[in-house]
Formats: C-alpha cells, structure tokens, sequence
DNA sequence: TTGTATGCGTTATCAC
DNA sequence: GTGATAACGCATACAA
C-alpha cells in the first residue's frame, strides 16, 4: 500500500490536516512544521493520491480530449500529433492533465463525452473537431460544462468559447495570392463541407474571386472527402473542363500530396502548368514535389490556446465566452507560379 | 451537485447498498428491485461517479499512456495517430478509459509517468517507444506496475511484456526482396539508433546480406535522425561513393519521402537508377511517387494488442509476462526495380 | 499555528 | 436478498 497523508502525520508527529495545508502550502502553516513535514514526504516517498484529492475537492485537475472518429481519414492527418503536442503543454505547464475519448461512431463518441463528464473523469474538455451539427457540443452546453473547441463551432459561435484561424482570411489571401501572379482561372478543391474550416476556406474563396471582379465558376469548385483519392478524382474532373484551371486551392496539405500525384501522373507540371496553394503547412507540404506553398496555421498555438483558455474558464467559473483567433502565414515555396500565358506587364 | 447513489437509493426505497450492487450487477439481487432501481436510475440520469468508485475500489478502470518527447520529430510521424486508434480500440472494448503524458524532455515524462502512477490515476501503463536506456522502464519494474511496451524493449525483454513486430525479420525479407530483383550493392538508411526498432532493422538488413554472401559495405550503412533533412543528406553521402548503391532499405516511410525528394533533385529516377522499399506503410507510403514498396508493420494492431494485454496483466495479477508479435507484410508498389546491369537469368 | 471532525460518492464487510 | 456501516485518501470548516 502506498504511503498516504496519514502515515506522513504520524512520523512528522503533527496531524493529518497539517500535512494537507503544507502540500497546500498553505501560509498558515509555520515555515518550520512545513520544512519538517516535507522532509519526511520525501523521506517517505510521499506522492499525494489525486483521486482522493479530486474526490475530496471535487476537481481533478484533467481536462478530456474529444477526437473525431477515428474511423475517419481526418485521423490520419499529422494534424493531431501536433494539436496534441500544444494541448499538452498547456496543460502541463497549469499541472493538468490529459484524458482522451474516441470512438468509431459518433454515438461512440457521445457516449465516451458523457462519462468522462458525468463520470466526473474531467473539469473541462476539449473538442479537436468542428462538425456543422453537433450532439456533443448541445449536450455539453445543456450541462454547462467548461469546454473549448479547436475550430469555429458551426453555430452560436458567440456563445462558444472556441480558437481558431481566421479561415476565411487564410482562404481569401491565398487566392489573392494566386490572382496578383496573374491567374483567373482558380479552382478550389476543398473536403467535407460537413467540417466548417472547409466552408470557411471556400467562402474566402470566392470572396476573392468576387474582388477581382472574376467570374464564379462552379465547375472549379470541387468538394469530396477530405484525403488523397478524392483529391485525385477531382483533379481529373477539373482538367477535364473545355477551360481548365491553371491554379488549385487545396484546402489541406494531405490532400494536395494526392493532387500532384495525380497531376503528375497525367503529365501536367508543377508549377510550371499549375499552381497549387494548399493548407497547415504540415512536414510533408515541405517535403512534396515541388514544395508546397501553405498556410501554416500554427497548429501547435491551436492546440496551447485551446489549453490555456479552457483551465481559465475552469478556473473562473464566470469567465466570459473566449474567442481565440491565432494568427496564420502563407509560407511560399515552389508550387506557384505565372500561368502560361501571362505577360508580365510593365507600368 | 450531480445525483448520486443515495439519491437512486431514496428515491427507489432501498438503500444505498443495493444501488451499488445493481450497478455492480450482483446476483445477490432480486430482479424485481434491480429493475425498480435501474428505472430510477434512467428516471433521474444517474452516471456513477469514477473518482469516488476508484477511491473505493482502488482501480481506476483507466490506462496511461506515455509518449516519446513531443520536441522529437518522430512525433510528426502519422504512426502515432494510428496506434492511438487500436489502442483506444482495445482500451474501450473492455470499458477502460484512456489517459496521457507527454514532455518536452526525459525528465518531464519521467516526472509525469511517476505523477500518474504514484498519484494512482491510472491502473497500467504502456509506453508508445523504446528506447535504449530508459528510466521510465527501471522505475515501472521496481514498482512491480503494470505495463506493456510497444516495441522491443532494449534490455531483459524476457522479463517485461511488449508487443512488437518481428523487425529482424522484416529488415532481412525487404533486403531479400532487393537482392532477388538482383541488386548486391543495398544501402541502409536508418534513423537513430537510440530506437530499438532502427537496430533490429539494421541487424537483419546484414544477415541477409551475409547469408546471400554479399560483402558488408560499412559505408553503406547511414544511421541519423528518423527524419527528412538527414535522409537527404544520407542520399548525398551515398552516391557520391566510387560504387553507389543501386538499392536502399529505409528504416521509416516519412524518411524515405525526403530520399525520393533527394533523389529526383538529383535527376535520379526510381526505380529505373534506384531501388527503396521502406517500413511502416503509413498513408504517404501510398501517396509518394512513385508509390514505395514498404512493410506494412500493422500499426493498428500493435495498439489494439497492447491495450489488450495490458488489460488483462491489470485484471489478473499473475498472468505471465506477454511477448506479442504482430505480423508485418510487404506491401509491393512501384519503387522497386532490377538494378541496370541485371540480365534476366533463363534457367 | 495546529488539531478534530466531517464529507466527497463509492465499494465492501458485516450483519440480519 | 437487503440494510447499516466502515473504509478509500484527502480537503476543509470549525475548534482550540
């Protein structure tokens, strides 16, 4: 059996409770008892038992982490180890800790979300996903219980704490990008419209597009699932057009591998035919060929404000909503350039 | 204040007692009263309280999970996310939760393993590397804790359990693929050799150089850091020698996308000039160009299994050390080729 | 400044 | 079959 409080009490000849303020550090407690008490903790090998902390407090010092389904490709993306890398240390650097929930089905998901919280496994909890209707977040809301999404929730995002990239900014710059080299004919090839950052990406899109005065054309708008075949479908489709693109906006990194694959395959040269623009600007957007020109949206920032905004709405019960929007950067690198039958102009 | 056992227990006219042993589905108990009792629970969304049921039973019902060092590269790597899914898989099969610690260095995660177990917040442990030395291992021993390691673990593997590939055998089929095609001047590109996994690869990579009597050329051999910019530079080292290899055999998919890059920088095609085949087929293996032959090592699986056995070694005290190896399978695709002086052999 | 007593929500050991 | 009651290890209100 483990030594406990009690034991500490005893050979330190003071009482329970003594030992409880000192790891408390509690200043009623005279510094001498306290050097006392801590001697024979680590005399002892003390280690204070969180369960029966949590139990006695009524908080555990663990915030929940809800993954998308793990079923889904999303998964795959390396995406996660970096959220996860940034969740952590914020965490950690408050002595939380990390408890995790995932599940094959969304009614999986849901049911590991109301143990953990009902359960009392966790003080808040953070959703790594943002779907457009989501049980998870209506339930949570009903209960009133602390949580952050990473992402912009679907709706009543005034009344969600959430961090996020300013998508929509991301997806309207990066096509600006692509107009000032002189390109009009732009497509975009997004994912699962059901995730929000997807319609956010597209909706700046088009926004610049409408900037410039340049015709939407529907048939560049490609929307499939999030990975790699889709990716590759909707190349073939878009080349296929009597006027084909001579520039993608590809709304992850992932999915853009897919896209040069397939491009390549058909022949057509990167950037030299095409540019591509992609987003999260993860390793592999730099290790393509030709490297990726990204967006790199800090996902690890993502992940530390996600942490560090969720145990203040913990540790506050009325701290207000938290909106985060952590800043984002266009890393160029080798996958734009003119379209063909661009002349330079001279003013 | 959530509803608690007393409150079923008022509400349904029995006491307490008998509400934990409905829950706990004890035979002991009329069917007629544990229906009455679970209407009540439903009636009023009763959800057990974990901490306190941990406090009273001592288990937790939860798994930790320690991770190698977040600041490490090899956590970008696409494996994680994948062992994630079987071992949350495995965890949740048998109704156990999932907990994590990360770091940045060795002493964080040593302090967060010791956190986790000391502080009694979880009944196992499994660690999701292996490493050379590790004190994380000595101390779980010592403390006669329950953990599984995914991967061989470096010292007195007789004595602790893991689940691992056979990456012996993995390292000498792949070599003996290149060698029937024909090729006799192998390279390896490993990553660091702190990683058990790096250097059970490298072992059989030179058995079965030895066995088919090819001569072991030191300079052949390249071990850096598990990532890109050193497989580069590997690359370089090794086709500026007097004899280049025409094949090489890297220890990891993500690196063998930085050899591809090198390569094609180089002008040199593969398979044509050279041949790769590389391990774990995660996703980018799929997605490369051209698409890497590669050792699908059933990332999944590893995890399913360790949360598995870990589960069982937690429930049954003396349940002997488990050694579990997972089989791995060459996956073919298109980056292997016969070396360019290969005349088919007629027999 | 320190000690005593009680409770946190369960499980488990006795009784009956 | 079911009900009291004592742990589990700690925090805290109240005393002293």
């Amino acid at each position: 059996m483990a030594v406990t409080i009690k034991d500490v009490a005893k050979v330190a000849n003071v009482a329970p409770s003594t030992v409880s303020r000192v790891i408390a550090n509690s200043p009623r407690i005279s510094e001498k008892t306290k050097e006392r008490v801590r001697e024979v903790m680590d005399q002892l090998g003390y280690h204070p038992n969180f369960i029966a902390r949590s139990l006695a407090s009524q908080s555990t010092r663990a915030i929940g982490l809800v993954m998308p389904s793990s079923t889904d490709v999303v998964f795959q993306n390396p995406f996660f180890p970096t959220v996860l890398t940034g969740l952590s240390e914020g965490a950690h650097s408050k002595q939380y800790a990390l408890h995790m929930t995932t599940g094959k089905t969304e009614d999986e998901i849901f049911d590991g979300v109301v143990a953990m919280v009902q359960g009392g496994r966790v003080d808040g909890v953070v959703l790594l996903y943002s779907k457009v209707e989501d049980r998870v977040i209506a339930y949570l809301k009903e209960r009133n219980f602390p949580f952050v999404v990473i992402g912009k929730p679907f709706k009543d995002d005034e009344n969600t704490s959430y961090v996020d990239n300013d998508n929509f900014k991301a997806g309207k710059e990066v096509t600006e990008h692509l107009i000032q080299l002189g390109h009009d004919r732009i497509a975009f090839i997004g994912g699962n419209l059901d995730l929000v950052v997807t319609v956010e990406r597209l909706l700046g899109y088009e926004k610049a597009l409408r900037n410039s005065g340049i015709h939407l054309e529907d048939n560049y708008i490609v929307n499939d699932e999030f990975l790699r075949e889709s990716g590759q479908d909707a190349v073939e489709v878009l080349l296929s057009l009597d006027q084909p693109p001579t520039a993608m906006v590809v709304a992850d990194d992932l999915m853009a591998l897919g896209v040069l694959n397939k491009l390549d395959e058909m022949g057509i040269a990167v950037p030299q035919d095409v540019s591509i623009v992609s987003f999260n600007n993860v390793l592999i957007a730099e290790m393509a060929r030709p490297p990726l020109t990204s967006v790199d949206i800090n996902i690890f920032d993502l992940g530390y404000q996600a942490a560090k905004s969720l145990i203040q709405i913990i540790e506050n019960p009325n701290e207000p909503i938290k909106r985060i929007i952590v800043p984002f950067k266009i890393v160029t690198r080798y996958s734009c350039g003119h379209p063909k039958d661009y002349k330079e102009v001279l003013v």
